[in-house]
DNA sequence: CCGTCCGCCGAAAATACCTTTCAAAGGTGA
DNA sequence: TCACCTTTGAAAGGTATTTTCGGCGGACGG
């Protein structure tokens, strides 16, 4: 678990906000007020010395500085900058209507226009976050994997098989386990050219980090994809994709966002392998809608 | 004489090129070397100390200073911030090229941002094209129902899985099938007060208009969720959700942006089904919730 | 051609700001 | 309750920025 968290983070160019939600709950109280102060205003924030910001959040520079550490930048210095070139941004693109949350009594029109912009803004705030370096490691070790095991339980579970049908259908081997008994006896199969995927919001999920765990022993490339990039999974992860988090409500659970960032995730694993094994990724996936094709309306539709 | 330049320029938000060149005449030589330099490359000049950019220039940093205050600012720091703004404005003004078609040999922080721009223009799509009488409609037999059938094979099964756990969540009684077999001869037992959704891109998916005309035939209210309203399932729905249908390519599968569309749906019905059901719902969401918890990092986390 | 003046320039001192260290306060589990 | 670990802010320690100040070079008049 040697240097997780080097390089973890590059500059970070506009989602701030997400990753001050990333990492919220790995951050302590006064840490958090100087995040929230900052992602709530950021040009006013951009405005103050390490002393001022500090005693606007009623903290210490210390803390200030501690908490532009934990969102990536060398120290205060630079998160000043770049809080300055967000206010810019923010500036330009005027902002939205629909931040509200959804309420018990929202029409169903309200519903479905605020959802659209919630997973809209999920989406935005997880190709903003995520570390293509990190995604570019993993695609390589995907396309030479010889086998592919794919883990998650509950939500992630269903991220898992999806990723696990797009793999096969270009052609490599995969598989995915929501069961962690069958998940963590097959993980002793593999190989150092083998690859172990996770999927886990939390980050903290034992039923799929004990297989990863296993799969990281036995020499596998391992690859976590989570909401919690300094969770308990990452200790046995080669590659750290990080999801964004997008803030729930009583209606609208943590679930649901998270599904969505992970399948943005998977969904560029896939296409980054199938641009590496094109001369066969290629032929499989019009085989396979080859396939599928006479399996509509076969029978039935008579008009 | 300390104040001859209070107040005699704002700020000035990003029209430093055109500062630099109206005030270039009144400058010595060595403060346009600076001004030019700061005007051609304003992110690699935020990027640099008073030191550095004196270096840069040639020049000393009394000089640097001396160019910050005839531009308008404070002082260095300030024109550095300002620096900093202008950068990322720029930096967004150069992003139309995400409407292009993912290619083989795109890089992969091409990959990530195409992909994430399709699936919000996928959700925008739904969202705008989703029919909100049909939908309450389909909430309020949801909400309404005995017992709850979800269809779908292939990726479209994973969504009526997603669609299933989220019912469940929420205290209805729910099942999902991607097993035609299994569905139609559920689908059998079936009454008025059920429900059965199919859920098919194509519109034309056999092994899910069948289970569907079943449940139609017993009386059930049934549900299509569907990117093609016109097809063969409607005959047996009595309520159609349209999703929307994105340009597909070559590594592009129609299959990604239909399941993007296929969950805004399945989400707005569960939002929906735990807006009008909130009396039970909302217990049974914090139960699972609680359930769940103590099997966040029951192991590991060390250190 | 020389001397003097004037304004530009940069080295270095002075200051403001940022970072690090350290010890005390607060919380947690045994 | 105690020991231990975490969190926190005060103050020391460094760096970056600003100011000061004297030198340098050109311009102009003698």
């Amino acid at each position: 678990m040697k240097e997780i968290f080097a390089g973890e983070t590059p500059p970070a160019p506009a989602a701030l906000a997400a990753k001050v939600r990333t990492l919220a709950p790995s951050m302590t109280r006064s840490m958090q007020r100087v995040a929230e102060t900052v992602a709530g205003d950021p040009a006013g924030c951009a405005a103050l010395t390490v002393t001022g910001l500090a005693e606007r959040t009623g903290t210490s520079e210390a803390t200030v500085v501690r908490t532009a550490r934990l969102l990536g930048y060398p120290g205060y210095r630079d998160l000043r900058l770049a809080l300055a070139g967000l206010a810019a941004h923010q500036q330009s693109g005027r902002a939205p209507a629909v931040t509200a949350d959804i309420a018990v009594d929202d029409p169903i029109a309200d519903v479905v226009a605020k959802l659209a912009y919630d997973e809209q803004q999920t989406l935005a705030d997880t190709a903003a976050g995520l570390d293509t370096v990190q995604l570019g490691a993993a695609v390589s070790a995907l396309a030479a994997a010889g086998r592919i095991d794919v883990y998650g339980v509950g939500a992630s579970g269903l991220v898992a098989q999806d990723l696990h049908q797009k793999l096969l259908r270009i052609g490599l081997i995969a598989h995915a386990f929501s069961d962690p008994h069958l998940a963590v006896t097959n993980a002793v199969q593999l190989r150092a050219k083998d690859v172990a995927i996770a999927i886990t919001h939390s980050g903290s999920t034992g039923d799929v980090i004990e297989p990863l765990r296993v799969a990281f022993e036995r020499g596998a490339t391992t690859v976590a994809i989570t909401g919690r990039p300094d969770g308990p999974v990452s200790q046995y992860a080669d590659h750290v994709l990080t999801t964004s988090t997008a803030r729930e409500s009583e209606l609208r659970p943590a679930a649901m966002s998270s599904r969505t960032s992970q399948l943005l995730v998977v969904d560029c694993l896939f296409i980054g392998v199938a641009q590496r094994t094109y001369e066969t990724a290629a032929p499989a996936l019009a085989a396979s809608y080859e396939a599928l094709a006479h399996r509509h309306s076969p029978r039935g539709s008579q008009r």
